[in-house]
DNA sequence: TAGGCCATCTGGTCCT
DNA sequence: AGGACCAGATGGCCTA
């Protein structure tokens, strides 16, 4: 499942790679040479191992014919109409062969944790790079690599589009097909950014950079709960992201039949999210938040968009209240929350929104 | 307790 | 022969 979904979004997502594969090579030295120190201890392991089995082998003369383990391989592989497999006849296994296939079983599993644990470091710099990222609650693989194909989609839209689109279209490329509270997380990033970039200097310190990209990110440390906590389900009056067509390429992303979840489609990955709130995240009653409220964002209540009430639905770009957006009233423009000039470039705004 | 997520082990397959 | 890759199995941890 997972090995197929890396394979769909692969190609998508090594364009994007490719961008910051400096900073990732950096990023990943200091779990490169953990991972190297397993290496060598196992390594050493299985040398000690294999010395300890050459002289057992040594001992017996490898000629240990009476073992029943052995030969009922043996057996195995010589009884039965099965079609003989690949390679050379399996010879007797003696007491030297088991060690050394120990051995051999031995590295085979460490070279599989390194392989893993550098799958799991490169998720890990997809996570930096995707709209959400905390240190403390990592989005899972399969949300990791959803939300990853749907930022590059978003992006690539953006950019056939000239333009840039209002936040909840935004938000509804980014979570399409994510599970609820990957979606609600989605939600909570905006709205935090926004607040944070409004009230909040970006530290230096925490700013990371994509090279070759005309992004400069940022991400943002934060403290959450749990994905999965109740504090961030969606709460009354909720925008229903599905029900929202964001253009061609994206419609019919949210089915609404209300049915159980069909896996198998191509469009579906996880469950389908029920309706999203927005809140009024940038209304004034947000903004003046305290900072315990900051941190744990996520247990903040979105207001919708199909019910939002006047003066919670805020326009963020062309399609928003300057161009008479149905679902966006009174959110600020776009380049008011982001930067404090009025030529900022906008893509760079909207990854500094979700970066900050 | 069930379900989701994860790390690890394991055997099979393909390739060098 | 050995390494890389893959998928299935298993058990641990956590949360609802």
């Amino acid at each position: 499942m997972l090995s197929r979904l890396f394979s769909e979004v692969l190609p998508d997502v090594q364009r994007l790679a490719a961008d910051w594969v400096d900073t990732e090579s950096e990023d990943c030295k200091a779990k490169d040479d953990e991972h190297e120190r397993c290496r060598l201890v196992d390594d050493d392991l299985d040398e000690a191992q294999e010395d300890s089995s050459r002289a057992e082998s040594e001992m017996a003369g490898d000629d240990d014919d009476d073992d029943e383990g052995e030969e009922e391989e043996c057996e195995d592989e010589n009884s039965g109409d099965k079609p003989k497999k690949r390679g050379p006849k399996k010879r007797k296994m003696t007491a030297a062969r088991v060690e050394r296939s120990k051995v051999r079983r031995m590295k085979a599993n460490a070279r599989e944790r390194t392989r893993m644990h550098d799958l799991n470091s490169a998720l890990d710099n997809l996570r930096k790079v995707v709209p959400c990222y905390s240190k403390t609650q990592k989005l899972s693989k399969i949300e990791t690599l959803r939300l990853a194909k749907n930022y590059i989609l978003a992006l690539g839209e953006i950019l056939r589009n000239g333009k840039r689109p209002d936040v909840v279209t935004y938000v509804q490329m980014l979570c399409k097909g994510l599970s609820q509270p990957t979606t609600n997380l989605v939600a909570g990033c905006l709205q935090l950014n926004t607040r944070n970039f409004l009230t909040e200097p970006c530290s230096e310190g925490a700013r990371f950079h994509m090279p070759s990209s005309p992004f400069s990110v940022h991400p943002y440390s934060y403290r959450c709960s749990r994905l999965s906590s109740p504090h961030y389900q969606s709460g009354s009056g909720a925008i229903n992201l599905r029900s929202h067509s964001y253009g061609p390429g994206y419609e019919g992303v949210y089915p609404t039949g209300g049915t159980s979840p069909d896996y198998s489609s191509p469009d579906y990955e996880g469950q389908h999210s029920p309706p999203v709130c927005l809140n009024g995240g940038l209304s004034g009653r947000q903004q003046e938040s305290s900072d315990a409220d900051r941190n744990y964002h996520y247990s903040m209540h979105y207001s919708g968009l199909t019910t939002a009430r006047p003066g919670h639905s805020i326009p963020f770009g062309p399609s928003g209240a300057r161009s008479g957006g149905a679902h966006s009233e009174n959110i600020p423009p776009f380049h008011d929350v982001h930067l404090h000039h009025d030529r900022a470039p906008p893509y760079e705004d909207l990854n500094a929104f979700f970066h900050n």
